[in-house]
DNA sequence: ATCCGCACGTA
DNA sequence: CGTACGTGCGGATT
């Protein structure tokens, strides 16, 4: 009831607002183990539940189109003829929404040959003349003619399904101009594209609302389309049938039969049961208390029909050889944490489906528990690399880890920010992970203990395991859990860096950023922060008055690029100066930030988040080891910084030569390409002399330089308008160049076309080795979202096998050096290189390990090339 | 204390 | 209007 007494009547287009959510939804969050799409489901349900609890209706009802087929297509065939096909992921969802509405004894209306805005017209109508204030809630604008004092329009904006925008009869006319009842004639006037209904040339809301303020109706401006003058005049009395046509068409009916009118749409209680069964299948869990509060359910009839509370069993407090006699009674797999405190284990927990055991970490502990541990017995552990690495530190070498339901859970989802053991019991058990309240001093509730972790883990895995497709298993127990393995041992034995070269380098630079800084404050007369762009900006563009550059979100930019421009369109000592400051501040930062990373063992170890990209790519944190500066002759002092352990002879470094670009030829089979990388010839060179139809000696400087920025660009979706801008050429120069290219190269241009299409089928692109990074915005009507979707997409599959093909080899390297019996460990790898720390007298063969593995770590139509280096430092191995 | 945007280092 | 990352600063916010 509304506050006047009357009753409400809310009636919903079911099908447009779904179809709303099916675009605005993500569809990889939303989608059952059976590959089902529920999206658009998901999104109307929520809006709806939503809806019926802000508005508190007493009566309600959904309509929905039975077909595309109504008595507007024949009157006019053309109508919405235009408006392609709803993609069948789409149509899939309606009878299971309808299916969801039913177990919420809610009204479905249909009726062939009319559409679900007529059914909404003439239960509004019905409504309004028995007395209810009516909702109409639709995506369709047609419905603006429904409005009046008892009719009230809920209309999606535009940022989403969840905002509504309410349409009364003032808020029409603020908008339109005109009243809710002349809606149509503006509409019919300007036409509407999505229905293939062409109105008027040239005549938009503007002029229509003029025409309609002038003449009053629209049958009196048809009347005197004589007197209209100028272009549009003629235009009107050229298209007075279409504007009659689209009238006649956009007007909704008011009369249709209906098996129900709304009286008959009382709002009753759901069915718990069967509302608990359809989202069940759906796998919606989040929904069904929203459902039960918004709608109302038998009280007794939710408890009797809830599942019962899940408790982790209480674990048993055991010692070293109680736990040893545990896990030697269970077969199968058993989930273990180690807690972790100061590097080193703290507790350790076990736990199958429906018991679990922990004990205190002790050496007693440690041996009883030691060949379980090492041995092969499968083993689940959620984020394993730091239990791993404390357990290393124990002198235990963990075996059989069998999976890690975070990494699968990342493999499945790489673009989730939150993957840790809590996010996922959040997501897939539909639980909360008991926390301590870091709030409390004496928390109040309790975290959960290392049996209990193993417990949640255990669970997690078996729901995580039955979403993950073959493929993606696949990846992770050839590729994941090996390279986590490797990359343990690589964090736990760091990197020696020097502090003696860094600090006096640091000094050095610390004295010229100063001078730097002072110079540049006597060319200004003033001083101020040269680390502050805002006050940069007031310096260059208020005080020297120089021309505004490239805007950013709060200003204008500084940047680099930037400042060399203007350097060369409007020369200033203070810019120069500005640049020379920023080199130094930066290259200092980076060593005062690597030098406090330095440990007491003289070692640098950085953490490899292996969960840290969307390709498939290791990131590195604290400090970031895959950044350290080599473009200029000062920046690799900071390189030479890193340096062979004492107790070894040499750093050596390994890096693929060209792996995206071969990555290309083979995924594309272009024969050029791959005639390229067979020949031996420099590749930018053999693919110049394609291009610019010279021989390859004689391609210069110049062409080379052209043809790399061209081939690099591809791999990224590079645009002519980039491509232009990085090489500083004429737009139609570099569409010439990529034109020149791809009538050479033109099997390329093929791959990355239909590679982005079967992504947009798909949902999802896939490297050689079946990793997946799905991209629900390659559907998106956002042009710039489905833009930058569709560059990502084409980068996805190169980036990420390439990722894949350096993980094998690092791995392999990693494994086949320990069971050589090698002292010579892998220490760094910065995507497509590796730095190994070489032991005495083991060059020979560290070398030939490394040069094989990497280069036989895939079979490609092309050779992976492999660069060694040799030196005492990483800038002399470098080389 | 915490968050965001800018700028910039790498592959 | 070129992909993928992490860090540190300034500045605004709490």
């Amino acid at each position: 009831m509304t506050d006047s007494g009357k009753p409400t009547l809310l009636v919903v287009d079911g099908h447009s607002l779904a179809y709303r959510a099916f675009f605005a939804l993500p569809v990889d969050n939303f989608t059952t183990k059976d590959g089902q799409h529920t999206n658009g489901i998901y999104g109307f349900l929520s809006m709806f539940v939503n809806l019926v609890k802000a508005e508190r209706p007493t009566h309600l009802a959904v309509a929905f189109d039975t077909s595309r087929h109504s008595f507007r297509t024949d009157v006019y065939p053309e109508y919405k003829a235009t408006r392609s096909e709803s993609p069948s992921e789409f149509k899939g969802q309606i009878p299971l929404l309808q299916e969801c509405l039913a177990a919420m004894n809610v009204t479905v209306l249909t009726k062939a040959g009319v559409e679900a805005d007529d059914i909404l017209a003439t239960l509004a109508t019905q409504g309004a003349e028995q007395g209810f204030d009516v909702l109409v809630c639709s995506g369709d604008r047609d419905t603006i003619q429904l409005v009046t004092d008892d009719v009230t329009l809920l209309y999606p904006s535009v940022q989403g399904v969840s905002q509504l925008k309410r349409y009364t009869p003032d808020a029409v006319v603020e908008k339109y101009g005109l009243p809710p009842a002349n809606y149509p004639d503006i509409a019919a006037l300007v036409g509407e594209t999505s229905d293939n209904l062409p109105g008027v040339p040239k005549v938009g809301e503007k002029t229509a609302v003029k025409w309609l303020t002038q003449w009053g109706t629209l049958d009196a401006l048809i009347e005197n389309a004589e007197k209209i003058p100028g272009v549009v005049g003629g235009n009107l009395r050229e298209h007075l049938d279409d504007v009659r046509r689209n009238r006649s068409l956009n007007a909704l009916l008011r009369d249709v039969e209906l098996p129900a009118g709304p009286a008959d749409l009382t709002l009753q209680s759901v069915d718990a049961q069967a509302v608990r069964d359809i989202f069940a299948r759906l796998e919606f869990k989040t929904l069904l208390p929203r459902v039960f509060e918004a709608i109302g359910a038998d009280a007794e009839e939710v408890a009797a029909s809830a599942p019962p509370a899940v408790v982790a069993p209480p674990p048993a407090e055991l010692d070293g050889p109680g736990l040893a006699t545990w896990v030697a009674g269970h077969t199968g797999e058993i989930a273990l944490t180690v807690t972790v405190a100061g590097g080193l284990p703290a507790r350790i927990g076990v736990a199958t489906a429906d018991a679990a055991a922990e004990a205190t970490w002790s050496d007693v502990v440690a041996s009883s528990l030691a060949e379980w541990l090492t041995g092969s017995a499968p083993k689940v552990i959620a984020d394993a690399k730091p239990q791993v690495k404390a357990l290393r530190r124990a002198g235990l070498r963990l075996g059989g880890l069998a999976f890690d339901p975070v990494l699968a859970g990342w493999l499945l989802r790489p673009s989730f920010p939150d993957k840790g053991l809590a996010d996922l019991v959040d997501r897939y058990l539909d639980e909360k992970l008991p926390e301590a309240d870091p709030t409390q001093l004496v928390p109040e509730t309790e975290g959960a203990t290392a049996g209990q972790l193993s417990w949640y883990s255990l669970r997690v895995a078996a729901a995580v395991r039955a979403e993950l497709p073959a493929p993606l298993a696949t990846v992770l127990s050839d590729i994941e859990l090996p390279t986590l393995d490797a990359l343990a041992d690589m964090e736990l034995a760091g990197v020696a860096v020097s502090h003696e070269k860094l600090s006096s380098f640091s000094a050095e630079l610390g004295a010229r950023s100063e001078t730097v800084a002072q110079q540049a404050f006597a060319e200004i007369g003033r001083e101020v922060n040269l680390g502050s762009p805002k006050q940069l900006q007031d310096v260059l563009f208020e005080q020297l008055e120089l021309p505004k550059t490239r805007k950013t979100k709060t200003g204008y930019s500084t940047d680099a690029a930037v400042l060399a421009d203007l350097q060369e369109s409007h020369p200033h000592p203070f810019l120069d100066l500005l640049l020379q400051h920023r080199e130094a501040t930066k290259l200092r930062q980076i060593i005062e930030s690597l030098d406090g990373a330095i440990g007491v063992d003289a070692r640098v170890h950085t953490t490899y988040v292996q969960t840290g990209s969307q390709t498939g790519r290791l990131s590195s944190t604290d400090p970031n080891l895959q950044n350290i500066p080599i473009r200029n002759e000062e920046s690799r002092r900071i390189r030479a910084a890193f340096e062979v352990g004492s107790e070894f002879e040499t750093l050596l470094t390994a890096d693929y030569s060209q792996i995206e670009m071969r990555i290309m030829a083979h995924l594309s089979g272009d024969a050029g390409l791959v005639e390229a990388f067979n020949s031996g010839e420099d590749l930018h060179r053999f693919v110049g002399a394609r291009v610019f139809g010279v021989e390859p000696a004689d391609v210069t400087p110049a062409m080379r330089t052209k043809v790399k920025a061209m081939s690099y660009g591809l791999v990224y979706g590079l645009s002519a308008f980039g491509l232009s801008k990085q090489l500083r050429i004429e737009q139609s120069e570099a569409k010439l160049l990529m034109t020149e290219y791809f009538a050479r190269f033109g099997a390329v241009r093929d791959y990355l076309r239909s590679s982005v299409e079967q992504a947009r089928i798909d949902g999802y692109t896939e490297t050689i080795f079946g990793r997946r990074r799905p991209f629900p915005d390659l559907a998106s009507p956002n042009r710039v979202l489905r833009e930058n979707a569709e560059r990502a997409a084409l980068n996805a599959p190169i980036q990420g096998s390439a990722a894949d093909i350096m993980k094998i080899a690092l791995f392999r390297i990693h494994d086949e050096l320990r069971t050589g019996g090698l002292s010579s460990r892998v220490l760094l790898q910065i995507h497509d290189e590796l730095v190994v720390e070489v032991a005495s007298g083991e060059w020979d063969d560290v070398e030939r390990i490394v040069r094989d593995r990497m280069g036989d770590a895939a079979d490609l139509t092309v050779p992976l090339d492999v660069q060694i280096g040799r030196g005492a430092n990483w800038d002399i191995a470098g080389h």
